[in-house]
Formats: structure tokens, sequence, C-alpha cells
DNA sequence: CATTCATATGTTCATGTGTTCATATATATT
DNA sequence: AATATATATGAACACATGAACATATGAATG
């Protein structure tokens, strides 16, 4: 079967996770990231930004929590570098930085939904 | 650029994610699936498993935990439908329930090595 | 059936985490 | 400068979680 670039790429990425002993550093780093996602709040933080670039308010206001529960995982999310915020006068708008941010949740969507 | 039949069903699973309101319920799956990678002892677990099934013996050594530590974190991912177990005399044999799994992995791992 | 080996499970304890509440900071407006 | 609005932060609390320890279960073997 032909792949794309991209998958072949994914392929890649596997033969080099297969057969190895499991390496310490790499696996905490991984299971850090995922304790990032692994929260539902975080994730429909992410869910909302998908789209476009929210400020704090906003998001609050969307999801029906409280500005500070909100500008508290918004911290958590820019510091793992999921998110970057940037401000306009009174206000800080929050969008995704990293591409593969979607990739990850799409894939856990796919997992999730079968 | 032309994709694979595996691309073009992510993208149809992007186009499903955006622009709508979270769904309370599909992110709080996510953000509980998210969770049992969220830990480097279930990560290591996985890991080992990749490329063999292993009885719960061979991965606690291989790991360097103890059988109980290894014996909880796989009824975790068991429980998760990440594993299966089978048993063959006094051994118990554990392997990788879900092609996802890989996948899921692959794609963090695409993620923190950037 | 008693023993041994492999695995599972219940409990406890220390640690981590998410939200709330109160308050601080930052920016704009009057 | 005083005030209002938006966001950030620190502390405290309730709750979740992972490992250790002790013990139970299950399967093979004498």
């Amino acid at each position: 079967m032909d792949m794309c670039e991209s998958c072949q790429y994914n392929m890649q990425v596997i033969e080099k996770i297969k057969n190895q002993v499991p390496d310490n550093e790499l696996t905490t780093k991984l299971a850090d990231m995922f304790k990032i996602f692994g929260d539902n709040t975080r994730i429909r933080i992410l869910w909302t930004l998908f789209d476009k670039e929210m400020c704090v308010y906003d998001i609050a206001e969307k999801l029906s929590m409280s500005q500070s529960a909100i500008s508290h995982q918004l911290k958590t999310l820019r510091q793992a570098r999921l998110i970057k915020s940037r401000r306009d006068g009174k206000n800080a708008f929050y969008s995704i930085d990293d591409d593969h941010v979607k990739k990850i949740i799409e894939q856990m969507v796919i997992h999730v939904e079968e």
C-alpha cells in the first residue's frame, strides 16, 4: 500500500521504538506529556482553541468554569508549550502552539471511538 | 499532496473535531484514556510489549520493579483494554490489545522529540 | 493434598493534582 | 490619580494516585 510522507515518517518512528529497551528518559518525557493531556478541562480548552484563538474570559464562559481555574490550566498548557499567548490591551489571547496537538488528540479520538 | 487512506481518515476526524462545542462526554473519555498513558511505569510496560508478549515476572525483571507494582499496572492497562492477557500454566502472558496503542505513543514520540 | 511458583489483590501511606478563594498585577478609561 | 476590567498567582483544601507491604489465589508438581 502506498504511504504518504507523514505515514512513512511514522513507520520510521515505529521501527525506532521496536525492539529497544525502554529508555527511561524518553518514557518519562512521554508520560509527562500524556499527563498534560490527561485532564478534561485541559482537553476542552485545547478543543476550544482548535479553530481560533480566544481570550481567557471567553474560554471560561464557553466552558462554564471560573476565570481562575481556566487561567491556572492555561499556565500548565503554556508551560508544556502546547499553547501560546498574546496580549492585546486588557485581553490575553491563547492559541494552539504546536501542530502535533491536533494529531495527538485526533489519534486518541480514533481510538476511543471504536 | 497525496495522502494515504490512513491520513485521509485522520483528516476526516480533524474536520469532525473542528468548529464544535467540546462534547463533555467525549473529552472525558479522551482525558481518561490520556491518563492511562500518563504514567512512566505504564508507558514502559507498553513499550516492553511492543515487539512481543511477556509474562509478569519477566516484565518486572526487565523494568527492575516489584511483581506487585507491575501486576497492579497491568490490571489498569487491561481494564482500559490496551493490553490483553493469556494464561499458560503458571504464567500470565500479556500483549498489546489494540493497534492504536503504537500509533498513539508514536505520535507523542514525534512531538516530544522536536 | 501439601508445597512451590507465578500472579493477583487489599490496605496503607506519601505524594501529586485541580479547584476555590482571596488577592495581586496589568491595562485601559474617566 | 482613581477606577474598572481582564488576567495571573498564592495558599488551602479535597481528592486521586502509585508504590510498598502483606496476603490471597491459582496452577503445577511431588
